[in-house]
DNA sequence: TTCCAGAACATGTTCTGGA
DNA sequence: TTCCAGAACATGTTCTGGA
């Protein structure tokens, strides 16, 4: 399988972890305008954002409280300040969109007990049944998780945001007792194939957009750019397009009209690639996962990867997997999840690897009847 | 002397104490309009006034606050609702002069613990240097009695606000070296009478419209009415026009332009009256009270009939008595008054009837020289 | 059911102290 | 001295419960 990994592929203005902390420390404003968020005058710098006395303490004030907000108009305030204003959720979304983070503020940094995530293998982070119990975050460690976290469900949102159109759609069509079956000629499968690859290099696009943006991995290099992108290229896929596992069935739709339903995918890859990747998406789309942590769950899988040697990074690839890794399970351990959830999503991310490769090493051209 | 109560004695519509607690029961409002105090939408009536939630809120919060608030702009914000919004003396002001109180309030009315001043007789508020420690004040009783301070607080600052012209420019004079001297002609004499007479019918114009407004004095018959302000008419005088005795003279200047100096006190009233009133104002006015003190005093004098046995409603001047007296003993209290203080305050008080009777009873027409 | 006082919660402003 | 995080204080909004 090609990655379409385009040139756009320099790293100068990525961000990672460090870089964020490093940033702030030269900001500064002689003569400051208006605040980043809400327009006003700004007041200075703080929590590494030009802001208005207001905003930086809704800031303050919210970094433990954030998620439980909610918008009740489909994120439409984020447009509208005298909205925002009036919507936790979207306001505190401007502020993040503005780049407001505790780990750019001074005091952070120049604390020598800086926010530091222990450097300890990654072994000690498996999920156990003692998560619950055993797995302690300081008060410090939590507030970057959560911008992690709300970093990681914005991005999720951003890119996703279409598919609920085609959810309904695919509803309105099973409540019709509708269900797409094509002609499989050859023609039509030369179209399906072209509307296929057409996807997947918006997807390889719009992975390389969410890995700019997602902190962490700004210090890798192109080469291992390639190997994470491509590490768990269709299990994100499955991610992003979870709405669409209905009944049994997929009901993604290409940009060119065609579904790719089982009937489609198997004329696509091959009849034991559909049922192991439908296996895998149910299984996933089972685990009822909140939106948060699916959003999360991308740069766990995208940090996650197979043969670590093959990375020229090891220790930041290590090192950011376990930002993630711990970001993932505060975010469950957050959410009350059962140690029955837990089990059963630890058997579905561990079938992911396997899903990808066979996707990856899967000739587009398999035979179209699935034998 | 003449009382100048004209016919305007109808105290059908007078406040008391217990009739602005029944007043509010009957207030009810199908469609509410604007907030008295900031005329913004109202919400309904609070502490007695159609009021909006904000002022609400804030009468609530600052009922043991208020006595702190200090107006940088001589109470020039009254008039602006966006200044009096940010000065909190000011907005304080507004919510008084709207009528709000404690008393009026909805708990208070129907609560059977309803706020009353023990029916104990007055002996037992007897100034004694244990009235720091034995003085107790149940936070109910603190609320009525700002209430009652500030309300005849108001009243004063409303009523004495042309007198700092005349301090002003008695000042001008003083520091210029001027002294009025009059050639007491007959003529000049017959001039200053009638000036006299017109600001004593001022004043009688002024007291009755004190007594409307302050709370306790809406049950007397207009008999009781005329005792009560012919009790201490004169004194009364002295504590409005405080500030103008100055110097060992007195520089208040009547309407007419004739200055109401020694020298003219004593062409009217002759030389005892004129001694020894000087000798009560000078004493009133080296106690050096404060403008709420003095607001405060009023009622206190007004109610403390030196012959109660010509009063027909005895018991409510009584009660009428104790509100206002242990409303002025709280006010010292507040002020960490000195025993030193409150003996002359019991000294200084206790001249006040005197002084009055012997004025009330000095014929207007008496020897212009004194004698 | 309506009304309203006060509690509880949220937001806004000013002060304080450390670097 | 300047800068900014957070405390402290003030104001504004929504909820709750009793009558």
């Amino acid at each position: 399988m090609p990655l379409f990994l385009e040139d756009k592929s320099k790293n100068d203005d990525m961000n990672n972890l460090s870089s964020i902390v490093e940033n702030s420390k030269n900001y500064s404003f002689k003569t400051y305008t208006t605040c980043k968020i809400c327009h006003e005058k700004a007041i200075g710098c703080h929590y590494g954002v030009l802001a208005c006395q207001r905003c930086k303490n809704f800031f303050r004030r919210n970094v433990h409280k954030f998620r439980d907000f909610i918008c009740h108009f489909d994120q439409k305030c984020l447009s509208n300040w005298a909205l925002a204003k009036k919507c936790k959720y979207c306001r505190w979304d401007l502020c993040i969109k503005a780049g407001m983070t505790i780990a750019t503020s001074r005091k952070q940094n120049n604390n020598s007990n800086k926010i530091v995530v222990a450097k300890s293998s990654t072994e000690k982070l498996e999920i156990n049944e003692s998560y619950q119990s055993e797995f302690y975050i300081k008060p410090d460690q939590t507030i970057i998780f959560n911008t992690l976290n709300n970093q990681s469900f914005t991005l999720y949102k951003e890119h996703t945001k279409g598919y609920s159109i085609l959810e309904a759609n695919a509803r309105l069509k099973i409540s019709l007792g509708k269900k797409e079956t094509y002609n499989l000629s050859n023609e039509f499968i030369e179209i399906a194939r072209q509307q296929d690859l057409d996807f997947l290099k918006s997807h390889s696009n719009t992975l390389h957009q969410i890995i700019q943006e997602l902190p962490g991995f700004g210090k890798f290099s192109t080469n291992d750019l390639k190997l994470i992108m491509n590490s768990h290229f269709y299990p994100i896929i499955g991610i992003m397009t979870i709405k669409l596992f209905i009944n049994n069935d997929y009901y993604f739709v290409f940009n060119g009209g065609v579904q790719m339903s089982r009937q489609v995918f198997t004329a696509l890859y091959g009849k034991d690639s559909c049922e192991n990747s439908m296996k895998f998406y149910f299984s996933l789309k089972n685990l009822n996962l909140t939106e948060k942590e699916l959003g999360i769950l991308i740069p766990f899988f995208l940090s996650s990867i197979g043969n670590l040697n093959q990375i020229e990074n090891k220790e930041t690839m290590k090192e950011v997997f376990e930002y993630y890794c711990r970001a993932l399970l505060y975010e469950f351990k957050c959410n009350k999840r059962s140690l029955e959830f837990m089990n059963n999503f630890k058997n579905v991310s561990s079938m992911a690897l396997e899903i990808n490769n066979r996707m990856m090493n899967t000739d587009i051209n398999s035979d179209p009847n699935g034998k």
